[in-house]
Formats: structure tokens, C-alpha cells, sequence
DNA sequence: ACAGGCATGTAAATAGTTACATGATTCG
DNA sequence: CGAATCATGTAACTATTTACATGCCTGT
């Protein structure tokens, strides 16, 4: 057997528990990973039916009234897969953000041009945060630890990553006396 | 005209200022904005010829002995269209961190297997973290602050994050008494 | 002589997004 | 009734990585 995309583990740790349909690990994904793996119907729909294929999952006919619906389940072959994975060491790292790509090369452009980037930047992760903090208690009240601390690394490192944007617009404009107010 | 790829302004960008070669652009890439945006040379090299058909750059041949080489410029267009896009919004964020995704799934680990996602991660961020630091001292000689101000926050987000995974590794094994060492 | 770095490029595969098509149900 | 949501799926496109092929030049 080939090796398995994130995606598919994604999935499998989705209907690990509840068993789900392709809507509903879509739902999920956009409720919780999302801010740092995302999935779209293009890769749920097709990876589900390879899952399935693979004996990883199962999935059952469970229509909602006169709307069919498939609802996948993980199998112990598809547990053990999941386990196996969960036990090697991370190794995808990349944090693809826009806004620094664009200040790296901000001398183009006016200092105040320049320094309205990072304005953009902390207003669009002030929004996230106030996102992030309202999903807070919602995860508290569930109380998975995992998903909980998971969560609350968003929150910090949207938090963190606004902070950095105000000190840094602030030295930018006052680049000398950067230890003032410390 | 088409919109250009991300890619494509990664490049206007490196070859603005002194002209290089594909070859250059990968290594400064490598040595530069890896950390938050990547590229390959199965983007750069078609890209460069894009670019070049787009005449947004401008090629010429550039041999070092009787090895062939042709570095590019930006020219006029290229400047504007790179300047067109650093004034508007940035729009791609994204933290893809496996080990974050492992961690959100890892209540199908006995708890010190879970744990264990933690120390690699931090393992990891801290041995990223000695790399960025050791970039710092030659990116102040160079004394262009956008560059540097990046490459700091690559350093304070890869020690955030250190810290933060020690942090959570506490709590998850002393959960009840998260607020005694403040 | 050989290793390693400089240099350009392509092919194939994988990953991922976007847009669309289809149709049912629920709520106002 | 119409809009939103539930639900499944595909096609086309864009992005990105990996591996390979080729060949020159420099230092040991």
C-alpha cells in the first residue's frame, strides 16, 4: 500500500468517534483545523472512496429523510493507520503568510506604504483572534484537551503575531530608539 | 493580462535591485524567505520565462568561464506590477504545522505518547530557532530593516512557539494546576 | 581524479482550489 | 415561495515537490 496524503488523516482522525459524511469532516475541518490544515470537497469527496477502497474506512447508507447520505466509519485497520501516524515525528512546517513576503520586500514601495502592510496585517489577525476567542469556551465546555490546547495556540499565535505587527510598525517609524519603552 | 502567481512576485522581487540568475533566486529564497515562502526551481525556471515573455524581467547571458548563465532584471513593468501588488491586502495565511494536526488527533495516543508529539515539536522549533538566530548577525550588517524586521519575526514566532509547546507539554501532564507558577 | 557547488531545465506526480452541477430539506 | 443549508460529486485548473538529466568549474 502506497503511503496515505495528510488529507486522508486527516479524515481518519475526523470519523475516528462519530462516524461522519464527507459534509459533515468538511464542517468539521472548517470548525477546527482549518487555521492550520484546511481540506476542500476536491480532496474529501475522491480521498473518502480511496479510504474506503483501502479498508481504512467504511462507510453506510444513513439518509436524512429522502436525502441520501453516506456516513464513514473508521475501520481497526484504519485506527492502527492513524496510530502508526500519530507516533512519527511532525515534519511539515511552513507558515504561508502573504503579508511577510510582501514586507521583505516592502523598500519598493514609500515608508508609509510600507508600514500600511503591517497595519493590514494586524487587522486582518485581530479579526482571526476575536474569531478564535469565541470558539474558546465552546471547546472548553467539550473538553478534549487536545483540540482545547490546539485552539489556544491559535489564540496566542494570532495574539502574538498582532503584538509583533504593532511593535514592528511602531520601530519602523522611530527606528532609533527602539529600547525605549521596554 | 492573466494575474500572476505568487511565485511570480517572489521572483520580480529578488531579481529588483541587483539582477541574478535562477540559481541565485533559489539560494536567496533558501536563505531568506524559505521559512514562510517556499520555491522550487519547477516553479522559478518556467516562471522566469514567463516573466520574461510577459517582459517583466529581461534576461541576458552572463557565462562565468564556459558555464552558461543568464540573469534577469526587473524592468520598468516588472517594477510596477510588483509595486501594484505589495499596495494591496495581503491575502494568503496559512500555519500548516503537521504537528499541530497530530495534536489535535492525539487523544488516540496513550498520554505520553501524546506528550511526545510536543517534544519533537519543540525539538524541532528550537533547532529552527538556532538556525534564524545565527542569520541575525548578517542580516543587521546588511542594514536593510525590512529583511531584518522578517527574519525577526521568524525568530520570535520559532521561540513563541518553543516555549509555548513546553508550556502546553506542562499542562497536559499537571492539568489542574495550570495558573501555580505565573 | 573526484567531490561539491554552479547552472539550467523538464517530467511526472501529488496536492489543492475553484467552480460548477445536481437535488433534497428546512425555515422564515 | 425563496433562501439557506445539507449533501455528493466532478472537471479544470493552479501550485508545488521530487527526481532526474546534463554539463561546467573549483578546490583538494
Amino acid at each position: 500500500m502506497e503511503e496515505l496524503s495528510a488529507t486522508a488523516y486527516v479524515i481518519l482522525g475526523m470519523v475516528r468517534g462519530e462516524p461522519k459524511s464527507g459534509y459533515e469532516i468538511k464542517a468539521a475541518v472548517d470548525g477546527t483545523t482549518r487555521f492550520f490544515w484546511a481540506a476542500s470537497y476536491g480532496q474529501i469527496y475522491p480521498e473518502l472512496k480511496r479510504l474506503s477502497e483501502a479498508g481504512l474506512i467504511a462507510g453506510s447508507d444513513s439518509p436524512t429523510g429522502g436525502r441520501r447520505r453516506t456516513v464513514y466509519a473508521i475501520t481497526a485497520d484504519g485506527e492502527e493507520e492513524l496510530v502508526a501516524w500519530l507516533r512519527q515525528p511532525p515534519s511539515t512546517y511552513e507558515l504561508r503568510e502573504e503579508g511577510l513576503l510582501k514586507l521583505f520586500f516592502a523598500d519598493a514601495l514609500p515608508r508609509p506604504d510600507a508600514v500600511e502592510i503591517l497595519r493590514a496585517m494586524r487587522v486582518h489577525r485581530l479579526a482571526v483572534a476575536a474569531r478564535l476567542r469565541a470558539m474558546e469556551p465552546l471547546a472548553l465546555e467539550r473538553g478534549d484537551p487536545f483540540p482545547l490546547a490546539v485552539l489556544r495556540a491559535g489564540i496566542e499565535f494570532t495574539e502574538w503575531f498582532a503584538d509583533w505587527c504593532e511593535r514592528t510598525e511602531a520601530q519602523l517609524l522611530d527606528p532609533d530608539h527602539e529600547k525605549r519603552s521596554s
